[in-house]
DNA sequence: TAAAAAGTCTATAGTCACTACAGGGTCAAC
DNA sequence: GTTGACCCTGTAGTGACTATAGACTTTTTA
């Protein structure tokens, strides 16, 4: 199977499977006589598993740490655990922050009655107002954390 | 004020402040006989500006736009609105995925009882099927969608 | 007064996970 | 023999910083 064969069958472009060949995930695999890769299924698959932790958004580090892990059948499963318990808590976080996010810029858009010019604007007028120290309605302790 | 006190006083890195300017978002201060930036109470406001922007997770181009805009108080603030409208659209929409991607991350860390090897764990063994192509607890779709 | 410490300067490279070239070689079909 | 599809390496770009290296200036301390 050919980089081209094996982008079409994995959905995964073909930079991305030489990227991942140079960081170190995907094996290098064996190259024909021109010096064009040459994949077996176990590339498949191991790039298969790479686009999976991907979509858990994993980064490449922790997947390269799986992959380590998952080679050694007889260890004890803590580290995948560990790692799938601090990824989902990092997840969980996040989450949070941008709800409360979402909230703020619900409250800054509210400011706005629509048929105005940027001075009566109350959205232009609040993010004016943080600039210069002053509460505003997204967030009125961020700014003057430090003073 | 000299670039440290500006640090100091609004807890904006150094290399941070000189950053912003390169990328033309902060004027360039005048300089003083040593060749030291100078700044002016308007740069600290500008500044504050910009990193309430940022604490409300708009990019440094969506900022600069606010910006420009903000500059022209005659005009209508259908930009502003507009802007800060596209961008609560964007966290929503990141929201709703992440807390799709928590639900899949505990499902699969339900399938570890936490006595186990790793070639008996249900999260090493769902991360592998799912590199098969086999359905995982997490996702049964992503992974074969180009097939 | 000298030396040490703290502050500032520019320029460059690193982060992450790709993505996009440039400039070349290879191969099959027409 | 030439077109077009495929492949190769190497390098640079993305965003928003962060972290050096190496040099200069200012301030503090002995």
């Amino acid at each position: 199977m050919r980089i081209g064969e094996l982008s079409k069958k994995t959905g995964v472009d073909i930079e991305t499977i030489r990227y991942y060949e140079r960081e170190g995930l995907l094996p290098p695999p064996a190259r024909e006589a021109n010096g064009y890769r040459h994949y077996r299924p176990l590339h498949e698959e191991r790039l298969r598993f790479i686009r999976h932790c991907r979509a858990l958004e994993m980064s490449l580090h922790d997947t390269q740490t799986l992959l380590g892990v998952l080679a050694e059948p007889k260890a004890g499963c803590e580290r995948v655990d560990a790692l799938i318990e601090h990824h989902l808590h990092a997840v969980h976080e996040r989450v949070e922050q941008l709800q409360a996010l979402e909230q703020q810029l619900q409250t800054l858009r509210a400011r706005c009655d629509h048929s105005q010019t940027v001075a009566e604007c109350g959205i232009a007028e609040n993010l004016q107002a943080a600039a210069h120290g002053e509460p505003c309605v997204c967030h009125n302790d961020l700014q003057n954390a430090q003073q």
